[in-house]
DNA sequence: CCCTTTGAAACAG
DNA sequence: CTGTTTCAAAGGG
């Protein structure tokens, strides 16, 4: 039996919807990170739950959900402000995020344990991916981004085109929400983004 | 399987 | 700005 579970939250000083959805396979008590998703308004994440048949967490059953209660939290401080690495610092509460699933190609691997390891407030750019992990595939590099599930924990929004402009965000490359959103992800870790 | 198409890119002109 | 280059993955025989 897999038990799916949600739980949405609007940041302090981020506009923006936040889904974290998790699972749990029944025998197993410990529960997965599936999948984070950003949403322009609540009524469009309630959609998505429905339509996904979710279940939904509220925060008086949170204190039941060890792993998600962790994960918001984490979330929390981190879009607060406080200068901490989600990635490494989830691997060591032994939080599962199921990386292997998610990344099942080498080169895909690279490219994220290559972001998974930038301090708070770095940039990079697509081919300076590319340049560490040895490859010339700056357009594969966007692909893996764009299909990220775990946004914020590997931080594909520190990564901009190297002529400056701000590249794409959730597989958007015009004016929209999605970077308007990758910008202001940027500012709160104190990036210039014109 | 192979063969074609598709990219949150980069580069030269 | 416009082509051209690039190569991993996904999609279609």
């Amino acid at each position: 039996m897999v038990l799916i579970f949600s739980i949405y939250f609007k940041p302090d000083h981020l506009n923006v919807i936040i889904l974290i959805i998790f699972e749990c396979r029944e025998p197993n008590p410990k529960t997965k990170v599936n999948e984070i998703k950003f949403f322009e308004k609540e009524t469009d994440a309630i959609n998505f739950i429905r339509k996904e048949n979710l279940e939904l967490i509220n925060n008086k059953n949170l204190i039941e959900y060890k792993e998600i209660h962790v994960v918001k939290e984490l979330i929390h401080s981190y879009l607060g402000g406080a200068d901490i690495n989600l990635y490494n610092e989830l691997k060591e509460l032994n939080i599962d995020l199921g990386i292997e699933e998610k990344f099942p190609t080498r080169f895909s691997r690279d490219v994220i344990n290559y972001l998974a390891n930038l301090k708070n407030g770095e940039i990079t750019t697509y081919s300076e991916i590319g340049n560490n992990i040895n490859s010339k595939a700056y357009r594969a590099i966007g692909t893996v981004l764009k299909r990220n599930p775990l946004p914020l924990i590997i931080p594909c929004h520190r990564v901009i085109r190297k002529d400056g402009k701000i590249g794409g965000f959730m597989g958007e490359i015009r004016s929209s929400w999605q970077q308007q959103l990758k910008k202001d992800l940027l500012e709160l870790e104190q990036v210039k983004t014109n």
